[in-house]
DNA sequence: CTAATATATGAGTAATTACTCATATATTAG
DNA sequence: CTAATATATGAGTAATTACTCATATATTAG
C-alpha cells in the first residue's frame, strides 16, 4: 500500500550513515504530533472540528481561564495548527487544515477502543 | 464522511455543561500523541515502520546511546506504541498496531510538504 | 567459573511546559 | 470622554521531560 522506501533509501544496510528518516523532517513531526500532545489543545481541537469558536468560547466550553486557553491557541498559532480571524473585540480560531482534523479523528478513533 | 456527533451531543447548545470530548477521552488521546511528540521517539518509530529493531540497532541507527533509547523504549511501551520480544541477550521492538504506522504516515504526508 | 555483551533502570539535572497572576491593548457601549 | 468586555502577553512557578551517568541483570562465549 504504502511505499516505504521513501522513507530513507537501504540500498546499503550496512552503512549505519542513511538515517531512517533526517532530523528535521522527525523534529517538524514532532512539531505537528505536540499539538495534540495536551488534553487541553485536544479538547481545543475537538471543539474547532466543530467549527470556528472564539476564545471566550472555548474558555467556557473547557471551563478554563481565557488566559489559559489564549496561551495554549499561542503555541496552535506557532505550530499553523490553527487559524484566526477578528471581528470585533472577539477573535475567532478555525483548524488551519484538514491534516490536523485528520490526525485528531484518527487519535480519537484509536482512544475510543484501547 | 465522520459523524461528528459522536464527539458529544450538542441538542442544547446553550447548556455550557456538556463538554465537546469528554476529559478523560482527550487525556488518552493526548498521550497517544505524546508518544510522537519527540524526535527521538518520531525517528525510533520511523524505524520500527520498517520492521523489528533491536536496542542496539536502533541506538547505532539513531547515534544516541543505548541508555537514552531504552528510556524512550520503556516510555513507549507503557503508552502500548511498541512491543517486544526477547531473544537470546536481544530485545526486539517493533509497533503494536497499524493506527500507530498510520499516524505516522500521516504525519509525514504533512511535515513533507509544509 | 570469568569476561563480554545487550539491555534495563534509578538518581540526578538542565530544559521545557502548562498553568496563574498581573497588566496591557483594542473594541464597543454609554 | 469613561467603563466594560474580549483577548494577548510577560513573569513566575511547580511539574514534567529527555537526557547522562552509574549500576544491575541476563545471556552467551570461553
Amino acid at each position: 500500500m504504502h511505499n516505504l522506501k521513501t522513507l530513507g533509501d537501504h540500498a546499503d544496510p550496512e552503512s549505519e550513515s542513511t538515517p531512517v528518516l533526517d532530523i528535521t523532517t522527525a523534529e517538524a513531526m514532532a512539531l505537528l504530533f505536540k499539538a495534540l500532545s495536551d488534553p487541553t489543545r485536544v479538547r481545543i481541537i475537538a471543539a474547532l472540528v466543530e467549527g470556528e469558536r472564539c476564545v471566550y468560547d472555548l474558555a467556557a466550553t473547557l471551563g478554563m481561564t481565557h488566559s489559559a486557553i489564549s496561551h495554549q491557541l499561542q503555541l496552535l498559532r506557532d505550530l499553523r495548527v490553527v487559524r484566526y480571524r477578528k471581528v470585533g473585540r472577539h477573535v475567532f480560531y478555525a483548524l488551519d487544515d484538514a491534516h490536523i482534523q485528520g490526525l485528531f479523528l484518527q487519535g480519537l478513533e484509536h482512544a475510543r477502543h484501547a
